[in-house]
RNA sequence: GGAGGGUUGGCAGAGUGGUAAUGCAGCGGCUUGCUAAGCCGUGACGGGCUUAACCCCGUCCACAGGUUCAAAUCCUGUACCCUCCGCCA
């Protein structure tokens, strides 16, 4: 959320915003204005009644109680002048709550403008292309022979997108996700395992809701969570800290949900787009400075670069233009690693920096050493999300005979260095 | 699932219709030859108000409604916490 008085004083920005983030047609800021306007000029109606009221309630109190009656009708009169300004005032605060949700935050200097994913730039390439010296299969293939991807019975118990991993594959994947686990720590991130079934209202803080609403799967009154980015940034909501316990920076693995809503026919094959995953996420809440925020934008973009490199997989970085930024995002890299079966890079991460987009709306604020309280700054970013990665690994990482060699870095964890095809 | 108790500032804790006590902690100031002690001031949000300070007004006792001239206090609903019973990996 941005602050009405921002909006107020750089409302051809906030316009702009809502125009490059293809957000038209969803907020008009011009409206908002005028909306927060008069419900200003009725606020100091109400105020003013309110003052006059407290006022004669004294004087009842301290009145004899032969003037009581005359007071009292007085201040029955200022009540019911009162009631109706207040039902006046509340139905404008709805309406401008209601419309602050739908306020994008605007895009950092150096975001580059486009309408979609046509409109991202490269902003670095790192590792080798894989060259084979066969016809290279793809994960799925690769899976189904060595047994350790079902999509059959997934869809089967699960329907569409529904997956097993099964024997090393199984394994596999809790050895890529312990390991960016341990990796973080390292790093002085907190380990956490968090909430997966989570209050709407933190969707809602957290940027979610309103626009992604239709992505998540609804269970009683609460939501699943897409990410653990929503139960780790919540985490402090509500509570004021100090600037010494700046930077906070957690990590989490937590099971993923989401509804795919609109993606039928893409990525229909493997375990590539699913409605359920796992992911190492990482948050971390720093002081209100842009600049400290940019420079913690780097550094978490680093640590899910090591991971991948660990892995040995070649993949690119993308600057994400205004169109495929989300909406409370100020900007964001996204790392996509290679497919040989699709001969492409295909998004595994994505880092974000809010500014005090999230943190308004969750209020998360701190103390300053001077003894300002200010809204706290939030980013996140993916550390690694499995089976996506897994895909990648396997495809990259195939042999002639069929079998996968699993990445070194990984061989402590899975206890074994290669996957064979079965006897069957 | 059943029964009962509770939710007041950073913490503790009083207040049961008429200006939200008090203690502790933190922060700032004053005083004092040190350690220390004492005294004073200290919340959040919004508005008046385009800017700093000041001042004034409003709101905030879990949340949302209601009753009343007036609600922390009375009524209704909701959330959460605690205790006990039942069930359970």
């Amino acid at each position: 959320m941005l602050d009405i008085n921002f909006i107020k004083e750089n409302k051809d920005k906030v316009i702009k915003a809502v125009k490059d983030k293809q957000l038209d047609g969803t907020v008009d800021i011009e409206v908002l204005v005028r909306l927060h306007d008069s419900y200003l000029e009725v606020l100091r109606e109400v105020e003013s009644l309110r003052s006059q009221r407290n006022t004669i309630s004294e004087k009842v109190a301290k009145a004899p109680k032969e003037e009581r009656g005359g007071l009292i009708g007085e201040a029955t009169k200022v009540k019911e002048n009162l009631q109706e300004k207040e039902k006046e005032l509340g139905n404008l605060q709805v309406k401008f709550d209601e419309m602050m949700l739908w306020v994008p935050n605007v895009p950092a200097d150096d975001v580059p403008i486009g309408k979609d994913e046509t409109g991202n730039v490269v902003y670095k390439k790192e590792g080798k292309l894989p060259k084979f010296n066969f016809t290279p299969k793809d994960h799925l293939e690769l899976g189904k022979d060595l047994d350790i991807i079902d999509t059959d019975r997934g869809v089967k118990i699960a329907g569409f997108r529904g997956y097993f991993l099964k024997n090393e594959g199984a394994i596999l994947e809790q050895a890529i996700l312990r390991y960016a686990f341990d990796f973080m720590q390292r790093q002085g991130f907190t380990p956490l395992s968090v909430p997966w079934i989570v209050n709407p209202a933190f969707f809602t803080g957290t940027g979610y809701f309103p626009w992604g609403e239709e992505d998540h799967y609804k269970v009683d009154d609460k939501a699943l969570i897409g990410t653990a980015e929503v139960s780790l940034t919540s985490y402090y909501a509500g509570e004021t800290l100090n600037e010494d316990d700046l930077p906070v920076r957690l990590v989490a693995i937590s099971p993923c949900f989401r509804r795919e809503v609109g993606t039928y026919g893409q990525d229909a094959k493997g375990v590539f787009r699913l409605h359920q995953f796992y992911k190492v996420e990482q948050v971390v809440l720093c002081e209100a400075d842009e600049d400290v925020s940019r420079r913690w934008h780097e550094k978490m973009l680093s640590f899910s670069e090591k991971v991948v490199r660990d892995f040995k997989l070649p993949y690119q970085v993308l600057l994400m233009c205004t169109g495929d930024v989300g909406a409370g995002q100020r900007k964001k890299y996204d790392i996509e690693t290679w497919f040989p079966s699709q001969q492409k890079y295909r998004e595994t991460h994505s880092d974000s920096y809010f500014l005090d987009f999230q943190s308004r709306r969750l209020n998360i604020k701190y103390k300053t050493k001077e003894g300002e309280t200010k809204f706290v700054h939030t980013l996140n970013n993916t550390v690694i999300a499995t089976p996506r990665i897994i895909a990648a690994i396997i495809e990259n990482y195939q042999n002639a005979d069929g079998s996968i060699t699993i990445p070194k870095a990984l061989r402590k964890y899975t206890g074994f260095n290669k996957i064979k095809p079965k006897n069957r």
